[in-house]
DNA sequence: TAATTATATTAGAAAATAATTATATAGTTA
DNA sequence: TAACTATATAATTATTTTCTAATATAATTA
């Protein structure tokens, strides 16, 4: 029995939220501190706290502490392409879904 | 403000679950009857019946009906690049531990 | 048309997840 | 050392997800 659907799933559920996708996104441009996480995506400091700490936990990003501050990163870039090919997905989706409504071009 | 983040995550989400990345991947080989899947998945057949719905409301699957028999198949050969980019990143997680562990080579 | 088969749906209980509020911790500065 | 700041953790409640068992539906065959 393989273990790998089951990783993989966790790796997913780690993803399954529109707050911890916004925050893997922001990361994509390089480490932040929790303080502009927060305060970009408008969330409350310990839910914001609590999204990152999923994250770590996942091993899709990795912290550093600087002082008060603590600065998160992606730990693997290739998370930028699953988001990628997730976003390739969903405009294929809404492009059928157009051409369902509107017709063949 | 973005939809797509929420779209992401709804798709992450239809990802989330062992039971279903296993359906998924046997679906990459081609169309299968539902009591195939849940047959080689050990699972009640509600249950896969309920996975199943979850998968095909992400649009991540499609069926098609022949007599008594439903099968499904995937609807975007994209999400096997998802799943194979998880493999690699899971991998490399594997690989890293294990360097921590033993030492570097 | 009645019985059978394959699948889907529903209902209900248990478990997991998420947001909020309050509090704790670690590091800094006065 | 006391106050302050940034972040993390804990507790609570609400919501969502999951599994199981029971039932419904649709297509087939006797």
């Amino acid at each position: 029995m393989s273990l790998l659907p089951q990783l993989k799933s966790e790796l997913f559920k780690a993803l399954a939220h529109s707050t911890r996708i916004r925050i893997v996104e922001m990361l994509t441009e390089g480490e932040l501190c929790v303080c502009t996480i927060y305060e970009e995506l408008e969330q409350s400091q310990p839910n914001i706290s609590q999204h990152l700490s999923k994250l770590k936990k996942a091993n899709i990003v990795q912290s550093r502490k600087d002082g008060l501050q603590v600065f998160y990163s992606l730990k693997n870039e290739k998370i930028i392409n699953i988001l990628e090919i997730s976003k390739e997905i969903l405009l294929e989706q809404i492009n059928e879904t157009r051409k369902d409504i509107i017709g063949e071009d």
